[in-house]
DNA sequence: CGAATAGTGTCTGTAAGACACTATTTT
DNA sequence: AAAATAGTGTCTTACAGACACTATTCG
């Protein structure tokens, strides 16, 4: 995008007497629902506050944009600040918040995006924060305020989390972005896990393999490394790796 | 979303001494990409420039977000400010854009909005433009700046109509939305030349209208009014209006 | 061997693609 | 009657759901 950077005629004079100052400021933070599985289940990664407002309460981590950078920028800074490491999985912006009482503190217009990765370690707390820890999705309260012992969430970070587990949700229905959630090589049974930990429920085993084979490019196969060797009983598994097709057409159906 | 008027524990005395001068200032505006049907073309609404910068340009109409409205309200108050009705039709918001050079005047984050109605009438152009018309979106250039006559599209509202166009191509796959296009009470035939206009062919007409009315709650059959009476030659039509459905599922499949 | 896990095969039902046919109006 | 538009019926094909069966490992 280089548009903006080419005068046209007459806009020299006109920039030079321009004021800014004449339209309302708004602060602009970037929030991030960042997924993953641990033991099999969906996790997200959230921290605890130190500062106020809602110190003590538990948030997605964030932060501001700053000037000489866009909000996917801002997304991608925090995320490795966040997780410790250069982040390899999936980013995209969910949506925007701008309700009024959002923040006590001013008026605050948060992008959210959406990330998700495979087996992240243990974040490490920020200075902001007196924690840093992935919760299970189903550990979490997010439909009201009778919490029964699950944290509490800060500003509307219930409402984005909601969000963000639709569209994960969906997207694992015509998207390969469930290969978004395994290190490779991954077994099939390890990509089931992650429809298995997201839907609630997964396919028929058979029907399953049916649909991701038949999918050109969801997986490719791999050598079955001896390293790879499972101490687990039974047969041995197929490994495969990310494919590069990111649809799938038709989708994969939610059973039931 | 009332959380933010709820004060925690210490929240008070920090509010006080809290100075939100510490971080950088944005201006936000919202964009929208209003779309309807004239002689049965796909159209957007656009504005021609008095201002600088892209003084002349055509853009996506829009504005600033005032201090006491979010962004959907904002996007509300300019659709009817632009259409100069009461907006019937569906608004939802599409994305936001935010880098650095999309305005040469200032740091600028918008909030895309997407909007669709039935047939509209002409819209005024505001004060702050010269004029203010439909255009079928067929005599666009949105690829690239080798427009043949096309019109040459302000800021990064080229990005913006494009994300606008692959997001209402994909919802007539899975949603009701093609019958917001279309004034009550419509004819299949009315509501088949929705897809057509979106996505250039639409579905075998017998097909068309064995899913359409398999699809529980899209369409509610309607009282063959005599005033509905068309002037054409043919055998008259069966009338309908938009059910409460949503979705589809499965979803109608594009052709080829 | 049995248990555990991985992988294959096949029958059935639903819904889409293709396309021929019938119905009702105006000129 | 012919043209124009609306609406129905039916054969075929693609693919998902259900579920039985085979394969390969470990203890």
């Amino acid at each position: 995008m280089t548009s903006g950077q080419v005068q046209r005629p007459g806009e020299q004079e006109f920039l030079g007497v321009y004021r800014s100052a004449d339209f309302p400021p708004f602060a602009v933070t970037v929030d991030l629902a960042v997924f993953t599985l641990r033991s099999g289940l969906l996790s997200v990664l959230l921290v605890q506050r130190r500062d106020h407002p809602y110190r003590g309460y538990w948030a997605l981590p964030g932060g501001f944009v700053r000037e000489d950078e866009n909000a996917e920028e801002a997304a991608e800074r925090e995320l490795t600040e966040e997780t410790g490491t250069i982040f390899g999985g999936h980013l995209e912006q969910l949506r925007t918040y701008s309700d009024l009482a959002r923040d006590p503190r001013m008026r605050v217009v948060s992008v959210a995006y959406l990330a998700l990765g495979p087996g992240l370690p243990d974040p490490r707390p920020g200075s902001d924060a007196f924690a840093a820890r992935w919760w299970p999705v189903a550990d979490l309260d997010l439909a009201d305020a009778a919490s029964h012992g699950a944290p509490a969430l800060a500003f509307d970070h219930a409402q984005i989390l909601t969000d963000a587990l639709d569209r994960v949700r969906s997207k694992l229905e015509y998207t390969t972005l469930a290969a978004s959630f395994v290190d490779e090589p991954f077994t099939l049974a390890d990509l089931r896990r992650v429809y298995e930990a997201v839907w609630g429920n997964a396919p028929d085993l058979g029907n399953f393999r049916r649909k991701v084979l038949s999918t050109e490019g969801f997986v490719i196969e791999a050598d079955r490394s001896p390293a790879a060797a499972v101490p687990a009983a039974g047969r041995p598994p197929l490994l495969y790796r990310r494919g590069r097709a990111t649809f799938m057409h038709p989708p994969m159906l939610r059973p039931q």
